[in-house]
DNA sequence: CTGAATCCTTTGGGATACTG
DNA sequence: CAGTATCCCAAAGGATTCAG
């Protein structure tokens, strides 16, 4: 039920997408909103793991490799904070505290494979275009 | 076809997406860099227009309403070295630019298209989760 | 173990002015 | 018309330290 109050609504037969942004009147877009959300350094790795399998906060830090726990902790809040990730705390000692996807997490993660498939399949293709000589 | 050098490959079935990151032995994710590519301010409502009928510079400056000439041409030129749009001059006077998406670009409205489906589908359940109290 | 606080650098992006 | 050049600000993100 794509029905919203931006416009256009989406058409996978002649892939145009939803109008998105302020073209006049609309100062957000939802679509965008998302997809920067998304798009910022970790979001995309956390929401992999976590599709597989919940997580406590140190195995995450050993998983990703290369993620602060200051970004590591900032990047969950954001998740958490927009319904995508659960949060449950264990008081043992010490603490535990485990993440995993909500179903609307879970949701996100098939058109978003839909799009890394795409990146799959074309990243080479890219690579090549962006170093041939101007 | 979504043979890569990145460890996992995505499943539609059961959700996952391809292992995308320096979980070891990688420095960069294609998925990665196509989500940060296509997420950036103006990115995503270029491809949209652009993906209904070629533009020109300032029919894209109009449309838009709020990108500044810099980031337009920033942006352009982007998706032209990543071989996504086409930039064809018509050296008359004064001087006129077209600009269209390549058939890569094309390509990539599909699964972009079902993110902002998505988007559409759950931007108002985001936005309720986000407002509730603590 | 699970973070929060602080500081610092890098990048994205806006405003404005100017040019072929 | 189709941009480029400069300057400036705000946000993203890394490093380090501290705490319950």
């Amino acid at each position: 039920m794509s029905t919203s109050n931006i416009g256009v609504s989406a058409s996978l037969h002649d892939h145009r997408l939803p109008m998105p942004v302020p073209v006049g009147e609309y100062e957000r877009c939802p679509v965008t909103d998302v997809l920067r959300q998304v798009s910022d350094k970790w979001t995309l790795l956390l929401l992999t793991l976590l599709g597989r399998r919940p997580y406590r906060f140190n195995e995450l830090h050993r998983a990703v490799e290369g993620i602060s726990p200051r970004m590591l902790s900032r990047t969950l809040r954001t998740l958490e904070s927009d319904g995508l990730v659960d949060r449950e705390v264990f008081p043992t000692l010490p603490p535990s505290v485990e993440y995993r996807l909500t179903p609307l997490g879970v949701s996100l993660l098939e058109p978003l494979s839909a799009l890394a498939d795409w990146a799959v399949d074309h990243h080479a293709e890219i690579a090549a275009v962006r170093q041939r000589p101007s």
